[in-house]
DNA sequence: GTCCTCGGACGGTAAACCTA
DNA sequence: AGGTTTACCGTCCGAGGACC
């Protein structure tokens, strides 16, 4: 849960675990998810992220036009409601304090190659040429791409360790998904319907502010429809009979908190003993993946942020003088003799 | 108060490794 | 051969010092 004490983007510092409820203008209506406090657990409401139109419902431009949530649901941890809302209506729109998630930010994105302006300044660069900043701080004349290094070769290594494998087969979702820009599979659209037993993993991560739950499953309550029948509440058809298994995503103003929610398959029993009570995150391992950011830096792992959040401090801020324009880059080799703007800069530093 | 610097977190992706 | 894992290398956020 690293990403928790990552940078908070602006949002205001909530208290850890939030506060379990979460006021909500009006509660959903319709026949299906039965209303909040029908179970021994708190009435919710809580949130999550629909990983795809069931029915192909998508805009024009082939976009996904469910909105992006957060969506209700109700029960206990592990039990997720269908977030579908009735024919021709629309959740409210979530509370304000669930709306500016925890802990979270949009991922950053980077461009292919900055130019030599924005590279040495380390400022944010476009694509374009000259780019924003460049146009900006009148040099253009010196926006130009800088030479990306050719990557070392021939270095051995060890033996990889193999991740374990998730058994997307049997429905379990393992909590993870491929990362964006890799073998992922792509999300559910029009041609390709969402999943509703197997396949659960093929769902894009969920958005920023939202977290992985479990595999989720229908309330007692719930009456499964025919076999290939959709549900009354829009719910994709169940194959075999069986419930329908969806990750949902756990928004960080939710309750519980942060996706702790222990898994209970129907051909497993449930944990029983160590699975805390709703509310209270599970003994650990019961899902590793909370954080979809977390994948990443993993090749330095000493150099975890500070439990606090903070970045470390700066090693170099102790009364050394400041060696203008003189980066020293991770391979040792100092920017400044790679013909870095420091003279193709006009009129000093343009740094931003 | 604004500008500027730059440490280091983060992201992209190629190379090395693994498995069918 | 194709998929997965690792780690190199570049980008750029954001804290904090410098400057006006």
């Amino acid at each position: 849960m690293t990403e928790q004490n990552k940078s908070t983007n602006g949002a205001q510092e909530q208290p850890y675990p939030p506060p379990v409820q979460v006021p909500y203008p009006q509660p959903y209506a319709g026949p299906y998810p039965p209303p909040p406090g029908a179970g021994p657990y708190p009435p919710g409401p809580y949130f999550a992220y629909p990983p795809a139109p069931a029915d192909g419902n998508h805009g024009e431009n082939g976009q996904n036009v469910v909105p992006p949530g957060p969506y209700m649901m109700f029960g206990p941890p592990g039990v997720v409601y269908y977030p579908q809302p009735p024919q021709g209506q629309a959740f409210p729109a979530p509370p304000v304090s669930a709306s500016a998630p925890v802990g979270t930010k949009a991922k950053r994105k980077q461009v292919k190659m900055a130019c030599t302006n924005c590279a040495a300044a380390c400022k944010r660069c476009d694509e374009s040429r000259p780019c924003e900043r460049c146009q900006k701080y009148g040099i253009s004349g010196s926006c130009i791409d800088g030479q990306r290094k050719e990557r070392k070769k021939g270095i051995k290594r060890g033996p990889y360790k193999r991740k374990p494998k998730s058994h997307s087969d049997s429905g379990n979702f393992s909590g993870e998904w491929t990362p964006p820009g890799t073998q992922a599979p792509s999300a559910p659209t029009a041609t390709t319907p969402a999943p509703s037993l197997h396949a659960v993993t093929q769902f894009a991560p969920p958005p920023e502010g939202y977290y992985p739950a479990t595999i989720m499953y229908p309330p007692p309550p719930y009456i499964h429809p025919p076999e290939g029948q959709p549900g009354a509440d829009g719910a994709p058809p169940h194959p075999n009979g069986q419930p329908p298994m969806m990750p949902y995503y756990i928004h960080p103003g939710a309750y519980p908190p942060y996706g702790h929610y222990p898994m209970y398959p129907p051909h497993m029993p449930p944990p029983p003993s160590n699975t805390a009570p709703p509310g209270q995150p599970p003994a650990a391992q019961e899902l590793t993946t909370v954080n979809p950011s977390d994948t990443s830096k993993k090749d330095d792992e000493p150099d975890a942020p500070l439990a606090n959040g903070k970045k470390r401090p700066r090693s170099s801020k102790s009364g050394e003088p400041k060696n203008k324009r003189s980066k020293v880059t991770r391979n040792g080799k100092d920017k400044e003799e790679e013909g870095t703007p420091s003279e193709a800069e006009p009129s000093g530093d343009i740094a931003v």
